[in-house]
RNA sequence: CGGGGCGUUGUGUAAUGGUAGCGCGCUUGGUUUGGGACCAAGUAGUCCGAGUUCGAGUCUCGGCGCCCCGACCA
């Protein structure tokens, strides 16, 4: 992609109204657009960002046997009363074709995919099956805050399994979690996030959620640093201050962001839609369930959060939007040009910046939007036997030859 | 939903109640090209609606929107 052709631009300035760091880089590096507060536009550079998050979703969830579909935003009045979440549920953002507001735009799916999975399943031969999706959920926050962190309108890959007994559900349930330790393993914050004690389980004592640490989250959670493990706040009182796994009360406190969670629903939205299956004896029993979520968006935004300076935004490697991002100075227009098609017939991810404005802005924009590979190709570059490539995590540059680029890059 | 701050060209800002100005961007021409370079000429704006006033970006009322703190967060 050619940087003159991007359907974004940078900007120098800091936006006005946005103070937390990931809106703040995002907005100026022409990843994302403000439309409303917690509702954003994501242009071509933060798209292809949230489709490489999303593929790695895609890849590990699919390794657990969840089957992708795709379920609607608009739902009918009547699923989300049997579940009685029509008026107890204060984010739905309720509609109508008409005057009469007789629909709701989905802030989960457990409405839809319940009476959906009681068409399919009806025996134990059935059982068990996982199905997600990716799709935009719509929930009237009182109070967006945090740039992309609490979004009202934001993409969520949900998956649902569905089960005979509690057991299978809780085998399951560790399979996604090793799933999702996986995924933020991939996109390059493992080491921040932490599988984490929390409250709400319906059917177990606790539910779990994966929370990254940074400044920017809204959680206090306490860190078991032996484990690699966390305490969310909101249930110190019921472990008492100390680690669930190993007794460690040697904690540590701080701020994170919640990255995914993972829940076992039990018979909390079968029941509602007697969702049962036949056993062998031919008896109806009900069909227990899990949810497990996470928001690409927020994902993304935590990774800013997480891995920028002062000058920009630091891409792990697998959900930066373009691996390099390659330079040409001075006489060397036409010499850079080929340089970015040999690069693009290598199938090399490569945004050329081949804007006529001065060498800074172009330094400049390489730091803040972040791609990994700074690649410089001028008369002394040429002159020293190659290419310049600096890491964008790494202060130095050194010279390099167009085949070892390719080695480091394949 | 309570409290606080705020709303001026695309963007960042300035303007005792008295001609809406500046930087960046953008357009045109020229000079430049290793850390946001320079010259010249252009471009575009007071969130919406009432009111006070000879006169409102500025004051009053109402609405809408944004940010922050708190509450809330299947």
């Amino acid at each position: 992609m050619k940087q003159s052709e991007l359907f974004s631009k940078t900007n120098k300035s800091t936006p006005k109204d946005e103070e937390s760091v990931n809106a703040q880089l995002l907005i100026r590096g022409g990843y994302i657009d403000k439309l409303l507060a917690g509702i954003y536009s994501y242009l071509p550079l933060g798209f292809r960002t949230c489709k490489k998050i999303e593929e790695i979703i895609r890849e590990e969830i699919n390794a657990v046997g969840g089957q992708e579909i795709f379920m609607p935003s608009m739902h009918p009045k009547e699923n989300w009363e049997k579940t009685d979440r029509w008026n107890n549920l204060d984010v739905l953002v309720k509609i109508g074709l008409g005057e009469e507001k007789n629909m709701a735009l989905a802030p989960t799916h457990e409405e839809v995919v319940a009476p959906l999975a009681k068409k399919i399943i009806e025996s134990y031969k059935d059982l068990p099956k996982a199905v997600y999706h990716f799709q935009n959920k719509f929930r009237g926050e009182k109070r967006a805050k945090s740039g992309i962190l609490r979004l009202r309108e934001f993409i969520m890959k949900d998956l649902y399994s569905f089960h005979s007994s509690q057991d299978d559900l809780d085998k399951y349930y560790d399979q996604v979690a090793n799933a999702y330790k996986n995924i933020f393993e991939r996109v390059g914050i493992g080491e921040k996030t932490y599988f984490t004690y929390a409250s709400g389980g319906t059917f177990s004592k606790y539910s779990h959620e994966f929370q990254a640490e940074t400044e920017a989250g809204e959680d206090t959670i306490y860190i078991c640093e032996k484990c690699h493990i966390a305490i969310n706040k909101e249930i110190i009182e019921d472990l008492k201050y100390a680690c669930p796994q190993c007794g460690n009360v040697n904690l540590r406190e701080t701020k994170a962001v919640e990255v995914g969670n993972i829940f076992k629903l039990g018979t909390k939205y079968s029941a509602p839609f007697n969702l049962a299956y036949k056993d062998r004896n031919g008896e109806d029993r009900p069909i227990i369930m899990g949810c497990y979520g996470i928001g690409p968006q927020r994902l993304m935004g935590t990774i800013v959060e997480i891995f920028h300076d002062e000058k920009g935004i630091i891409w792990p490697e697998a959900v930066a939007p373009f691996k390099v991002y390659l330079i040409g100075f001075g006489k060397n227009a036409i010499v850079a040009e080929e340089l970015y098609q040999k690069l693009m017939s290598e199938k090399i991810e490569v945004l050329f910046d081949d804007r006529e404005v001065s060498a800074g802005e172009k330094f400049a924009d390489a730091d803040l939007l972040g791609l990994p590979y700074r690649v410089i190709i001028s008369e002394k570059s040429i002159a020293a036997g190659g290419l310049e490539l600096k890491k964008r995590n790494e202060t130095e540059s050194r010279i390099i030859s167009f085949d070892e680029l390719l080695g480091m890059l394949k």
